[in-house]
DNA sequence: ACAATAGGCAAGTGACTGCTTGCCTGTCAA
DNA sequence: TTGACAGGCAAGCAGTCACTTGCCTATTGT
């Protein structure tokens, strides 16, 4: 549970997830260049290799091996259980 | 928005919301002693207090001060951000 | 007034984090 | 087969984090 607030702490891993969103079956090199594209980020690309190795530890990413390829996707499973866990009630007031 | 995923990343501040669910206006002694009774943490009230200026940065808690003492109330608005921020959609399958 | 209570400030420490650098492995096309 | 491409491993480094220790301020009851 904690896995996941701390993947998410990161601005750089929530970039990657919007990333994410928007296109499934994303490469490391794909994602680092849209970083610098959308995001002004311009990390190496072993940073962001960690990162992503990050979101697939906490089960927000989901890989797969192809060839030489090693294709990113979101997986928003994990991101429900956020709002399960504390129910949204009306703040103290 | 980062401040609010910081302050869920950590285990103990988490509790202290769970404390704060169950009973609004607790003071910085309640609290350390009910992380003590319910959750086996028995960090130093300083180590508690700092959490709670954490969970205050991120706009999770309102305080109020009522003569010597300080009362601690949770508010789950910034909560609701998240489920909104990422919508939840069909795991990749 | 004064002692007990509730809390605050600040420095120091060990561990963790995000990031870089340098080099290595594996896959595919010509 | 060999070179280009996608990615991995590991050490090192500066900054942050959670936590403690020691001392200080402020409010309250008697």
């Amino acid at each position: 549970m904690g896995d996941i607030f701390k993947a998410l702490a990161d601005g750089t891993r929530r970039a990657l997830l919007d990333e994410l969103l928007e296109r499934d079956e994303q490469t490391l090199f794909e994602l680092c260049s849209r970083l610098a594209m959308k995001h002004d980020l311009t990390p190496t690309r072993q940073a962001v290799s960690q990162h992503l190795d990050v979101l697939e530890a906490a089960g927000l990413v989901v890989v797969e091996r192809r060839g030489r390829y090693k294709l990113h996707t979101i997986d928003t499973a994990p991101l429900a259980q956020i709002a399960e866990r504390w129910p949204t009630r009306k703040a103290s007031s």
